[in-house]
DNA sequence: TCGAAGAATATGTACGATGTATTGACGAGA
DNA sequence: TCTCGTCAATACATCGTACATATTCTTCGA
């Protein structure tokens, strides 16, 4: 690889040092290439690697290498001893609600299982938090939850688009966060990666459907009047909705 | 291994205490003593710190701290930029799911509130996994389902001894994983957690409830006969009881 | 007063040196 | 032949140093 022999060669060569791409960080380059190749299977579970290779082979150094295994390692995807290098968890052992995680998986093969567990996990925890919401949604979230709808609405004759997406997130974001579950505001991430995903698999129509926004705005509204079974209806048509959609897709 | 189920097997006499792992890596050191600092609020968020400070305090060198400032920048606790240092970021933005961070809420005064939240998460998710389960597992999942119920059963004159507990968190730990969703299969360790914190607070009585028992029994029954909405019921009731014992302990 | 150039600063990256736990080979003894 | 202890090799762990780079702060000139 070109890339990586140009760099063993700048870093070898003390005056022209290959210029790092600008807001690319090195150990995070190593961490999404390493995380995607694990998870596509390219580097089977249980098996032992050697951080000087992996350090080599992209060339970086082992001081970024380090850092991106680390980061590996909290994920639960590698475990490190010494002597015995780098070995492969199953992936039964991953923190599979890590953004980073779910992202890989959304990029490979296994995209339309992955948007289909989110949609599950989407239905069991979006309209729980809905309901919560309800009760303890102050003015300021029920203002930015109504505020994103109306974002929405003005955007939907381009629903594949930027503006609706950011607008779409905003709305789940703020929803989450409204809960005053910490635990549920913690998947927002999650939940984002998943709209996102939907977005640049192309399963947004050109224009929005009128059925989601008024299922958005019943979600806003219900919150607003407190009414926390409401909420959960409108929010559970909206993930039902949305799984449909996934389930759709060609496997 | 988690560190419930690690704590379960050490001790089978009394209830499991659990320990800080004893972190014999330095980087590991740093990053219980950075995150248990953040969770605990010592340093409020919005704050900015540089990394040379905690390097001199802890005693550690800049390579460690980078690696445990890589790890917390995974978790979403701090953001890194040049010259500006290290920035606390809102407990909003956290991956409330991290095995560290419940570790560390449970750890500290937001002890009860994490247990809380805990429960308001298996209410929306552990019924829905049980609806799953019931049109997924398969026999020798449904058998270790059976069995877990019927070692509860077996020590169901101490129900809060490490022998109920263990039969208790092999039955959910099951059932998430036979949920075929490796998002809810994920979420097993959070979930040992409330019920080895549960059993830890001294919430379990001696004796185990009979209702308890009976709606364990009938979500195995019912994933067996594949009637996923009676188990997602048996199961909602299962957890609203959780959430009850919880509910009752002083803020 | 304002803006641009330059100095200061903290992180980003690389690399060498040394410590150390773990492994696997080797050989002695039963 | 098998077992067990010893020892060397290995790969991570950690530290320190050096320099690059981006961002902020400061200073100075128009």
């Amino acid at each position: 690889m070109s890339v990586a022999a140009d760099a063993i060669m700048g870093s070898m060569t003390s005056v022209p040092r290959r210029t790092t791409p600008a807001a690319v960080k090195v150990h995070d380059t190593i961490l999404d290439r390493l995380g995607e190749r694990i998870v596509s299977g390219q580097v089977p579970a249980g098996e032992r690697l050697v951080a000087a290779d992996w350090g080599e082979e992209l060339g970086a150094s082992r001081t970024a290498v380090r850092e991106a295994v680390r980061v590996l390692e909290s994920l639960g995807m590698v475990s490190v001893r010494r002597k015995s290098g780098i070995t492969i968890r199953p992936s039964t052992d991953w923190m599979a609600f890590a953004p980073e995680i779910v992202r890989w998986r959304l990029r490979g093969a296994g995209r339309l299982v992955q948007l289909h567990e989110l949609s599950e996990l989407r239905a069991a925890v979006e309209p729980a938090a809905a309901r919560l919401a309800a009760s303890t949604a102050d003015g300021v979230a029920r203002a930015a939850l109504g505020a994103a709808v109306q974002d929405m609405v003005t955007h939907a004759d381009r629903a594949n688009g930027a503006d609706y997406l950011a607008a779409d997130v905003r709305f789940h974001a703020t929803l989450l966060r409204a809960s005053g579950n910490s635990m549920f505001a913690g998947l927002t991430a999650v939940i984002e990666e998943v709209l996102v995903g939907r977005t640049e698999q192309e399963l947004m129509p050109q224009t929005a459907d009128e059925t989601a926004l008024r299922l958005h705005q019943e979600v806003a509204h219900a919150i607003t009047r407190r009414d926390g079974e409401a909420a959960a209806r409108a929010m559970t048509a909206i993930v039902d909705e949305a799984d449909r959609a996934v389930q759709s897709l060609p496997l």
